[in-house]
DNA sequence: TTAGATGCAAAGACTTTGCAGTTAA
DNA sequence: TTAACTGCAAAGTCTTTGCATCTAA
């Protein structure tokens, strides 16, 4: 686990007053050893399970909404209803998604540019722009040209 | 219900060969006959049953399905999970949407250059700007001014 | 006439919660 | 020591589905 978002965790625990128990422990690694991909709660469950098998999933749901909550996860929603939890925000607060609505492949980008437009928008609507975040939705190259792509096929 | 929002209606249902039926009529109804409010599942219920009582939830969440399938409703997420369903989109087929994080008010807004921008980033990343869509989340300014806002009161 | 649609009630997927026992600080 | 945490199982919420009946085209 990157040290940071371990400073991260630890500044949450001893500001919110949090037991650091070995069950949060495994959801913690589970979450945040990675390569940054995002889970949803199964898969985050399974993960934990690898770790320790007793792991428990109403542990898991308490763990996750404390992180949430914490901001330390964020909850993103790619379409089709389904939750996903997003591990990236320590280590890149301003990263946004784009989501191929074909396939479901996720891409995270940041933009200067697009930052400072979505400033402007904002204010002009009344609104501040703290912890604001954007979605786009597009169609995948891959997919348009060769009528599949690599997210798709492994389904 | 604008004339418009009719047309794109009866298209689809002859183009997918769908029957209209009274169940249907009351949810379409239910679903454009107003000012553009987003709504979830439960609301779109209660305003078919302020048409017909005997309104089903089953019918109705079949026929969104095959509203959202067709293009002519679309599910939005506005955070905490809540699936929402926005009916603007005949009439407004490229707003975006603002949200809250505080209130959950939401915003719909057009904007050109954001429009532009979006459709470079959403290229130099491989992507069509097929059907994209960008959420700004934002705090309210009412909220961050005054402690409060409209709709976190009237909740 | 008949394929499609309906409505009920049951099932399903996902998440939360009450409670008795356990544990970190 | 004790307030916080855990794990189980039960409950809750939201959505889908099987099936017998009905109906638009």
């Amino acid at each position: 686990m990157n040290p940071e978002v371990r400073e991260k965790i630890d500044e949450l625990f001893i500001k919110k007053g949090l037991r650091m128990t070995r069950p949060r422990e495994i959801i913690l690694e589970a979450a945040f050893s990675d390569k940054g991909d995002h889970f949803t709660a199964e898969e985050l469950y399974e993960k934990a399970k690898s770790i320790d098998p007793k792991a428990s999933l109403a542990t898991l749901y308490r763990t996750v909404s404390l992180l949430v909550e914490g901001g330390l996860l964020h909850e993103i929603n790619l379409g089709k209803g389904v939750v996903s939890y997003d591990p990236n925000f320590i280590e890149h607060p301003h990263h946004n998604h784009l989501i191929c609505v074909d396939c479901s492949e996720v891409i995270e980008f940041e933009d200067q540019h697009i930052s400072v437009l979505e400033d402007c928008i904002t204010k002009r609507l009344g609104f501040s722009p703290a912890t604001k975040s954007i979605q786009i939705k597009a169609k995948c190259d891959k997919l348009r040209k060769s009528g599949s792509c690599q997210n798709l096929i492994s389904k």
